[in-house]
DNA sequence: ACCCAGGGTCATA
DNA sequence: TATGACCATGGG
């Protein structure tokens, strides 16, 4: 396994920095376990105030419940689904989320597992792939995982912290070696590099050029200190 | 009209 | 192992 060391000191001071500009950012959005790892399904390459949509969509369809989704039509799950793209898919893994789910024994025995079992088993459910299941285990079942995305990895690699095409687990590994063990902190971090990014991917008329993807290098000069 | 979103799977080489 | 295609709506 490739090692990566990741001067902690620096790391501390963008979280810092980031902090002090953004503010708190109370992740994450849902009233419940459950409605939070639906959410991480829904999210997958897609802009939450569309994912909103559609869980308010379950919601009001009385459908935000592992069982009542397993018992939707798939076309019907499909359509509730239709605001948050990618449909068909999102339907599909979905219920595959949702009979693991309940397979395992739901919410009271899931949490009683140690993290790492946890990690595996999200991991071979169809459809939740190391950022989802990281997703998942940080925000609803609050163990000690960093999330690893792409806007971490561009805004690290534009700090010169990393050199972007480091593999994820090589990243959150490293991640958590450097920060410690510390849910509180990984949660707001990983909301605030999204907080970031959500200020900043566009151009913006006191921005310069952004010459990475959607990156912005204003913000990142202003990050930089 | 274009770009891209809080990714993951699958086929191909 | 490493790219590329594919999924799909909606906001900037």
């Amino acid at each position: 396994m490739t090692e990566l060391r990741l001067p902690a000191k620096r790391l501390r001071g963008l979280h810092d920095r980031l902090l002090a500009r953004y503010g708190p950012q109370h992740w994450w959005p849902g009233d419940s376990a459950f409605e939070i790892m639906v959410g991480a399904v829904l999210t997958q390459n897609t802009a939450w105030t569309h994912v909103e949509r559609a869980i308010d969509n379950l919601r009001r369809a009385g459908a935000l419940d592992p069982a009542r989704i397993l018992q939707l039509p798939s076309e019907r799950l499909a359509e509730l689904l239709r605001p948050s793209g990618y449909f068909n898919i999102k339907a599909r893994r979905l219920k595959h989320f949702c009979a693991w789910y309940l397979d395992a024994g739901g919410w009271d025995a899931l949490r009683e597992r140690d993290t790492q079992a946890l990690r595996a088993a999200l991991l071979a459910v169809h459809g939740v792939g190391p950022e989802t299941a990281d997703d998942m285990l940080l925000y609803a079942f609050e163990r000690p995982v960093f999330v690893i995305d792409a806007y971490t990895r561009r805004l690290f690699a534009r700090q010169g912290l990393i050199s972007g095409d480091e593999g994820y687990e090589v990243l959150r590994r490293a991640c958590e070696q450097a920060l410690g063990e510390d849910v509180a902190l990984y949660n707001e971090f990983h909301a605030l590099i999204v907080a970031h990014a959500k200020a900043h991917c566009r151009p913006r008329p006191d921005c310069a050029a952004c010459p990475v993807g959607s990156g912005c290098s204003y913000a990142d000069r202003v990050l930089a200190g």
